[in-house]
DNA sequence: GACATGTAGTATGATATCGAACTAATTAAC
DNA sequence: GTTAATTAGTTCGATATCATACTACATGTC
């Protein structure tokens, strides 16, 4: 067994701290890019909200929302309220359960989402190159499988 | 050029959402398992500070601060009166600049940086396996090469 | 040296987010 | 069927963060 495989295979808790670090400034700095790219007025939750109902559907309820969000019930109940208020989205109350609403995209709400996204994907297409997206794309699996094991033991309690 | 190597070298914007949206994913795990490392009262971001002196050296001056943890001059000036009340941080005015202070760390601020980052480990350890420590290994290259683009990008503007 | 410009930090008002308490409706227990 | 427990959403008070404006000091220009 020759240094190189010894290096290669001492890994540990330094190279998880380093992996959560380099994700988490990875995250700050496309994360401004997206403010850069969403009306002064809006926040990038809203965009997120809105983008959510875009690619998995209407009608979603504010608990679907929540979870997928990670934010708490009063969190999204607020967000929804400046989202409704700026016409991006409307609410009704659910058929089956007179507790429940669901969340619906206005013309205007999707229109703002194709705005963002197509302004975001020509602000990272104007210094991605081809090299660095096969680089996201071969990291990704591992990306995924962290993200997978983390989910799995977001339960996991300190001692 | 078969369909295996076809599918490998097709990358594109999509997998650069996807590498975002995972990462992003993975910091929000990731920093909920780091508030249940943090007394109650105390917020995620009074750590980070607390961390990166313990890191990057005492004495630094809120400035300083401000471009390491991408926040505004404001919202530090805001922790580190916190993190004073607490007894965390001592600040006494620069010697050179009078317009400047340096922050220094008491005992208590390194003996709460240094039971959180315990805490963490342990709780990370409790689920993390070789194999996962060698897969964050490997992918970390590739995540600092992406940080630091974005990094080189970041006054890239939308059109 | 006087004055304009720039820099370090603070103060203020606004908003996103949270935790906890609350209301209303549903479901479960008996 | 009545009561208890759970669930969906809102309200409220607190805090982190931001943008903007402000103060005090520093530095450059003439």
């Amino acid at each position: 067994m020759n240094v190189e495989r010894l290096r290669n295979t001492n890994y540990g808790p330094a190279e998880a701290f380093a992996y959560f670090t380099e994700a988490c400034e990875t995250v700050q700095l496309s994360e401004a890019m997206l403010d850069r790219c969403i009306p002064g007025e809006l926040h990038r939750s809203h965009f997120y909200i809105v983008n959510h109902l875009v690619r998995k559907g209407d009608g979603q309820t504010p608990l679907q929302i929540t979870s997928a969000m990670h934010v708490t019930k009063a969190t999204v109940s607020n967000s929804l309220a400046v989202l409704e208020k700026r016409g991006f989205i409307e609410t009704r109350p659910s058929a089956t359960d007179a507790r429940s609403k669901q969340v619906f995209l206005t013309e205007s709400g999707r229109e703002f989402q194709k705005q963002a996204i197509g302004t975001l994907t020509r602000l990272f297409g104007s210094f991605l190159r081809e090299e660095d997206y096969r680089i996201m794309g071969e990291a990704l699996p591992s990306l995924v499988t962290i993200r997978k094991l983390l989910h799995r033991n977001s339960n996991a309690t300190p001692d």
